[in-house]
DNA sequence: TTGAAAGCGTTACCAC
DNA sequence: GTGGTAACGCTTTCAA
């Protein structure tokens, strides 16, 4: 292995000074740095991570903690995960899997290794058993989803309320009055996520202020559930209402299930969609959708973690941001 | 930061001691041991993983180097990494993502900086730009999938050979004389994956060996195309043939296609599939699935990786080990 | 603007 | 069976 010495050596100077090229950290002149690069370039001398984070007791990788594969939104993790790394590159970060499954044991593991030096933790829940492990870590975490109890953390997530404002504006501007919302699946919603809640509150809350009634609808991941809610919507007494549908996985069930009633979603009812999920749009009429941008999610998780890291104090205030959804009109929403 | 000399002092005994006890490469007195691990756990410590990392010339962390987000099997891709990293984590391995858009420099950067000591590169294609690179490397490189040369490589991958045989042989069994075979998406074969050949090559000998009759049809992601290939497979002169929709992605197209063809799947028709993707069966009627063990593979590539890094001699020998796929009867396949 | 040298926290060799 | 100590390759302080 070439080494900094090796370098030195070629380059004629110290080995400090090769150091101080790399990190800027003291001015050097033109002439030696120049020399010092020629070396680098010809040896193809890449720093030793190890030695790195020895003397400095920094890593340059980040620590993600992923969640256990429950074959719902894997390919909306597997979004999340593809951004967070590329835009951790983006500031010269490495990024190291954790698996949830290692539990509480598996961060501190990482952190007392020091074998990164700060922590994003995906897809957290409204009772999330990492949380209380990550709150008194001495290293910069943040967090994707909203914790029950955020005091004292940095949280990012998307605005689910607002995007639940924003379907009911978008179809009450529409001219709808009645309104049908199916919930998530069981899976889902038995677990304590706040975004269920957070986005079925916006939904409630813009339906009192444009005064349209809301109408409830068990969700489901199955042709028949999500089949017999949408028949349960339409069979109401007076107009057809329109439908939204959170859940990625379900709107395309919810397409079939008006087609199979006559209904020509864009044409005869209204469909809103919202979804974390790169939803496969292929086999789908196109849609206005809410789109939660997740990729954008991931990003500023990164861009706030490094800069915690690059701070010289950890002291972080309390943070919690979200980011607004988009409204995309891929079919313009028709009146009932 | 606790380090191991503070364990020493605590357990009154030598710094190298502590070191020993926590690698066992060599004896160490009962008595010593349990003073050793006492203050190892009364303290808490976590040896330092770059300092272990610059004296043993050893990271204990595997970079995984994965395929840039292109929105086909992203979850199957998730699946791999999910397991990759738990396998490797019984293993007492790390695993450090690198991503593809990195590209070579990218991975002669991590090897370069030794933050790992070998590479697993996912989803390899026939001619992919990943191989070149990796195949002078100084460390270990296990690649899932087989590349169009694999001289000298350690390749593992699903058997897609033998999917496409047990496809032929289960329907011909079954009585079926004539098979339809719908084939990937455009997008996945515009490119030279060589399981796509592999598959296709395993059923085209199969269909030979059993005597059946083959009819290729083109494959498509969008409901129409399957839809234009199932009606073309339909209204043939003779019995309606069995299907075989070996794209995950295609199979429930496929399924949605005969019946508005009046034809039921597992009653008048028979359809087997093969997948790499957990795939969503829940508006599926359940049939007979060829399971290509996306599990097994990506844990048998870390097993196979952390041979060689355990290993004293890096003098590995070319390796190309498929993984026999599992037949799944989840109802009975009929003759037409 | 640059060089010398003292760590950083391990591992592993050499004595005993 | 155990202790002392020299690396490992870098960062950073201190001198010049």
């Amino acid at each position: 292995m070439v080494t900094s010495r090796d370098v030195a050596r070629v380059a004629g100077v110290a080995q400090s000074t090769v150091s101080y090229v790399l990190s800027g950290k003291r001015p050097t002149s033109e002439e030696t740095r120049k020399k010092v690069e020629a070396a680098i370039g010809q040896l193809t001398y890449h720093p030793n991570a190890g030695a790195r984070a020895l003397a400095s007791r920094r890593t340059r990788v980040i620590g993600l903690v992923i969640p256990f594969i429950r074959d719902l939104h894997m390919n909306s993790i597997m979004e999340f995960i593809s951004v967070i790394a590329t835009t951790a590159r983006s500031h010269d970060y490495d990024i190291l899997l954790v698996t949830e499954d290692e539990g509480a044991d598996g961060i501190r593991r990482v952190v007392g290794q020091q074998i990164c030096d700060g922590l994003i933790l995906m897809q957290v829940e409204g009772e999330d058993a990492r949380v209380p492990v990550v709150r008194d870590l001495k290293v910069p975490v943040v967090l994707i989803g909203i914790p029950q109890d955020p005091a004292g953390l940095v949280c990012i997530d998307a605005d689910f309320e607002m995007a639940g404002r924003l379907c009911v504006h978008e179809l009450s501007a529409a001219g709808h009055t009645r309104i049908a919302v199916l919930g998530w699946p069981a899976e889902v919603v038995k677990r304590p996520i706040n975004y269920v809640n957070r986005f079925l509150a916006g939904v409630t809350r813009a339906a009192r202020d444009c005064r349209v009634g809301l109408l409830e609808l068990p969700g489901g991941t199955d042709r028949a559930s999500v089949a017999r809610s949408v028949r349960q919507g339409v069979d109401q007494t007076g107009p057809v209402p329109a439908f939204i549908a959170p859940d990625s996985g379900a709107q395309e069930l919810v397409q079939q299930a008006l087609f199979s009633q006559g209904l020509t979603p864009g044409v005869d009812v209204s469909v809103i969609g919202s979804t974390l999920a790169v939803v496969a749009e292929r086999q789908l009429v196109p849609l206005t959708t809410i789109d939660l941008k997740p990729a954008a999610v991931s990003a500023r998780a990164v861009e706030i973690l490094c800069g915690l890291l690059e701070a010289a104090e950890y002291d972080v205030n309390e943070v919690l941001e979200l980011i607004p959804p988009a409204i995309e009109r891929r079919a313009s929403v028709v009146g009932t």
